[in-house]
DNA sequence: ATAGCGCCCTGGTGGC
DNA sequence: TGCCACCAGGGCGCTA
């Protein structure tokens, strides 16, 4: 599933290559992926644009767009959310599309920047500011754990009042932009967190140690352009190199300490961990 | 207010 | 071999 690196190595990509360009055509091929916006207002704000930039908050690529009129200020965003399965592909040109292809855009060097999604969960809208304002999911969104402010303060900030085990709330957007079920498990295992620990329980050490664990995890999946899944290629189709410690490890080895790595249920996601490193026992 | 659950969707898997 | 029930999962919206 596409997480923070994943969205930050399709950033990186489209920012080095897709800025000034114009969009000329947009191919709408299942609207599943507009989440309602109608079609025609879709393409009434991204057709004629200009690509601004290419910014990412948490697991959203935003896009601003600019019209000719307003060259200076952006018109519209693109706002695209892969979801679970959520493909975005740059093509050098016409090429044939898959059965689950739901969106292109055409630029005006030719490429296509196409929206894949076999589940259609994921969502690609072109939406002003003030709508953009009204998507709780970006309103709510918590601070971004790879700025150089962020840190063990402002997770203990994020986790003040909150209740339950610590896994849980590491997935909520609202204390940490952009962290999964991957980067989840993997940071508590550096942590050497149980994922069941009450997050009122942790001490002051232990809440610093597991923001520097995320800082270090997602920097590492960032370095290696995102985990190789089947569920994520980048731009070109290619797999990321960075490989989970524990996620989708269960009954494996740990790689630390040899114990077998146990798979539990946790707020619903599959959760694994190291029965011995993440101290069972401070339960 | 906040936590828990169902929902969206389809490929892969395990059981018979 | 074939079929089918079941599972995974991010985030939203509803319910308690």
């Amino acid at each position: 599933m596409p997480e923070l690196p994943e969205v930050e190595t399709l950033r990186r990509g489209l920012e080095q290559s897709i800025p000034g360009r114009h969009i000329t055509d947009v191919l709408i091929a299942n609207a599943k992926s507009l989440k309602g916006q109608s079609g025609s207002v879709f393409r009434d704000r991204t057709v004629g644009s200009r690509v601004v930039r290419v910014d990412r908050r948490g697991k959203y690529l935003l896009i601003p767009l600019a019209s000719p009129a307003t060259p200076d200020t952006p018109s519209a965003f693109l706002c695209v959310h892969l979801k679970m399965r959520g493909q975005l592909l740059l093509k050098d040109g016409p090429a044939p599309v898959d059965r689950y292809h739901c969106v292109t855009l055409v630029l005006d060097d030719g490429r296509e920047l196409r929206f894949h999604d076999m589940w259609t969960w994921g969502e690609m809208r072109a939406l002003t500011e003030p709508e953009m304002a009204g998507v709780g999911g970006l309103a709510r969104m918590g601070a971004e754990p790879l700025d150089p402010s962020w840190g063990g303060r402002e997770l203990a900030t994020s986790l003040a009042g909150r209740k339950g085990p610590i896994k849980p709330l590491l997935l909520d957007q609202s204390v940490v932009a952009g962290v999964g079920n991957i980067y989840a498990d993997e940071s508590l295992f550096r942590a050497g967190i149980h994922p069941r620990r009450a997050a009122p329980t942790l001490s002051a050490a232990e809440v610093e140690r597991l923001a520097e664990s995320i800082r270090a995890v997602l920097g590492e999946a960032v370095g290696g352009g995102g985990t190789t899944s089947e569920e994520y290629v980048d731009l070109h189709g290619a797999a990321g190199r960075y490989t989970p410690r524990v996620y989708d490890r269960g009954g494996a080895p740990c790689h630390a300490c040899g114990a077998a790595l146990e798979r539990i249920r946790l707020g619903g996601r599959g959760t694994v961990f190291c029965p011995v490193c993440q101290l069972a026992s401070a339960l």
